[in-house]
DNA sequence: GCAGAATATTAATCACTGTTCAATAAAAAT
DNA sequence: ATTTTTATTGAACAGTGATTAATATTCTGC
């Protein structure tokens, strides 16, 4: 058999991501293979090549929509409910939580992405990453004037520290209250430290 | 063929995870494969499913020997200088980079670790994270004495965020500086904020 | 409307993965 | 010396990602 065209290109790819979506969110990303995707999609493994570079590829897609749903998430919420001065930190990081705790276990997908040794992310990707980076910085620079960059890489990379070792339950002994407590408990600390 | 009795079943945990070490520090653990071990062992892969549950578990136990190689590092290098006061977390936290600078591809090995959904990592093994998570807890109660735990959690967890990110490449356009100035402006800031 | 070029899709193939297990040979026990 | 026990092997199994020749369909130019 072959060309069927019931989907163009584009069609395909989108419909390979929300596949994978919907696949990660049920099964976990651990699960995941090509041959699922792709019988998930009713389509063969080789389409899926046609599509994408490699399954690592469809994986960036969609850890790139994730980005993005986190960054929408971020972005309404704020429109809806405006918050001042030091409270838009808090909300910011709130806003984090509740958005991956809404998608677990595409947010472990994100985090456990890793990168062959020598491949850079493309720079679409990374943009996406520094683009909420800049939220961070944005905020914080009403907080602070030095160092902002550098306060917005360490805030941000504490969040994935404490959200990661909270949904590995990689913290013996699960102490110190539930994922928002801790963060909360972090950020607050954090930009009472930068402060003085 | 059968039987060699060159190794004693303990002589065997240990070659297996010698040679899985030097295997992960020179090809990092994304290549590491049961049939790669054993050959370079000098054995067959049978062998090694009479020594370790599956795969998993002999990571597990090159996992738990980081971590007693960090404990090792951080108790040898704490008698050899010791600091006082606010100096000792930061000393910790340095000791903490040298570590994991010395071992990157082992400890992005530990770090990259994923449990499985329903199981639990063996109590032997949280003891050990515990064990480090008590030394930053000791250290911070000379700092602060509410929320101990807490905030050990967090500084532990938050060094950990930092280390990944960076060893991933994953921080978008790498402003902020080195690993460890990262590292220290986090925890020095931290502790600042603890203190208010 | 039709011949020919372009291409989307399949299915087979390859080299690999972790895990299991019957066969076997050597050591230990009797 | 014979039997029992067991460490080790190597083949088998079901899966993985990736490649590619074959093919059936659509698209293009006339």
């Amino acid at each position: 058999m072959a060309r069927r065209a019931d989907h163009s290109r584009e069609q395909l790819k989108a419909l390979a991501i929300k596949t994978t979506q919907e696949f990660i969110t049920e099964h976990g990303v651990a699960a995941l293979s090509a041959r699922k995707i792709t019988g998930k999609m009713g389509y063969t493994i080789g389409t899926l090549y046609q599509v994408f570079a490699d399954v690592d590829d469809l994986l960036l897609h969609v850890n790139a929509e994730t980005l993005d749903g986190l960054r929408a998430h971020i972005e309404t919420q704020r429109a809806a409910s405006p918050q001042q001065g030091a409270l838009r930190l808090r909300q910011l990081a709130s806003l984090y939580v509740e958005y991956t705790n809404q998608h677990p276990q595409l947010w472990q997908a994100l985090l456990h992405y890793r990168w062959a040794e020598d491949k850079q992310p493309p720079v679409w990707y990374q943009e996406k990453v520094s683009g909420l980076l800049g939220i961070v910085e944005k905020v914080l620079q009403e907080q602070v004037t030095t160092d902002v960059s550098r306060h917005a890489r360490i805030l941000w990379a504490g969040l994935q520290g404490i959200s990661t070792l909270y949904s590995n339950r990689k913290f013996a002994v699960t102490g110190g209250g539930s994922l928002s407590d801790l963060v909360e408990a972090f950020v607050m600390t954090y930009v009472q430290g930068m402060r003085s």
